[in-house]
DNA sequence: CAAGTAGCTTGCAAAATGCAAGTGAAAATG
DNA sequence: CATTTTCACTTGCATTTTGCAAGCTACTTG
C-alpha cells in the first residue's frame, strides 16, 4: 500500500520527476505545514488556512508516503492518532521551498515578510536550522 | 485577456502563491522548456518529450502570460509565429527550477545526469549563465 | 458506558485534463 | 497564382481529478 508502484513516468527529466511528486495544489503546502509549521496529525493539516478536503487530504499524505517523502508512526499516547513526520528526502526539499517563498516574495504582494527576511538574510542558514531542528526531532521521538 | 484578474488567492502565503502559479503538471516543464532547451514557439513545447495537449498547452501560455512570468511578440518574419519568451519573472525560477532538479537528482533515478553535475558544481554560476544568456536573447530580440 | 475525537471513506457534482479532429490566416510550393 | 503546408490555436467530447458534505469506525475522555 505504501509502496504502490507508479505506472511509469512521463519522462527521465529529474523536473519532471519533481514536477510528478510536487506538482499540484497541495503536496508542497502540506510540507510547508510540516517544515516551517511544525504540524504533525491529519487535524492540524486540515485546520490550515488554505482548507483543503478530507479525502484529498487523505490522497496527498498516501502519495507523499509513497514516495518516501514522509512517513508515518503512531502516536504512542493515543492510539486514534497518527504522527506524520518529514523523512529525509522531504527535509531535502527545504532548498525547494526556500527559492519558491523567495521567489514570491519578490513579485508578488504576500503576508509572511519576516519569513521572507530571514530567508534573503541567510538562506543557508535558515535550510541548516530546519534540518538541525528535523534532526532534533526524529531523534526525540525514537528515543520515546 | 492577458490580464484577467485572478478571481483570489487561496491565501496570502507565499509559497501558496507560488503554487497556485506554477503547481500542476505543465507550467514548470514549459518554463524548463525555454529556459534550458531555448524554445521559443507552441510547436517546440508541443513536440518536447512529455506530450502536452495542445489546447492545455494554450491554456498555460495564456496564464503564464497573466502572471507576467512570459511575455509574447510577433515573428517580425513569419507572421504565423508568436514568439514566446521569459519575462524577468520567469527568469527569476532558475533558483527555483535548479533546486527542484537537485532534489530529483538526489532522490529519484533520471536522465541528464550531466545538467545535474553541472548544476552541483557550482549552483550559481549556472544561474548566472542562464541570466546572461536571456540578457542577451531579449537584448537581440529588441534589436532586430 | 455515553459522548466526543481522530482519521479517514463514500457519494455525488463540478472542474480540469486529455484526445482527436477541426479552423483560419500566413507561408511555401509548383 | 492556385494549391498545399505550416502554425497557432479551438472545439467537442470522454475521462480523470477535485471539492463538498455526510458518514463511519476505532479509539479516548468524562
Amino acid at each position: 500500500m505504501a509502496n504502490k508502484r507508479q505506472p511509469k513516468r512521463r519522462s527521465g527529466c529529474p523536473l519532471n520527476a519533481s514536477v510528478e511528486m510536487l506538482g499540484d495544489r497541495w503536496s508542497l503546502l502540506i510540507i510547508r505545514d510540516m517544515m516551517l509549521l511544525g504540524s504533525h496529525t491529519f487535524k492540524e493539516f486540515l485546520a490550515s488556512y488554505e482548507g483543503i478536503a478530507s479525502n484529498i487530504l487523505a490522497d496527498r499524505l498516501r502519495r507523499l508516503e509513497a514516495y518516501g517523502i514522509i512517513r508515518t508512526e503512531q502516536d504512542p499516547a493515543d492510539g486514534r492518532k497518527l504522527i506524520y513526520e518529514l523523512a529525509p528526502k522531504g527535509i531535502d526539499l527545504a532548498p525547494v521551498l526556500t527559492e519558491m517563498v523567495l521567489w514570491a516574495g519578490r513579485h508578488e504582494k504576500t503576508e509572511n515578510q519576516a519569513l521572507i527576511r530571514i530567508m534573503q538574510k541567510d538562506k543557508q542558514k535558515f535550510i541548516a536550522e530546519i534540518r538541525r531542528r528535523w534532526a532534533y526531532e526524529t531523534a526525540s521521538s525514537k528515543s520515546k
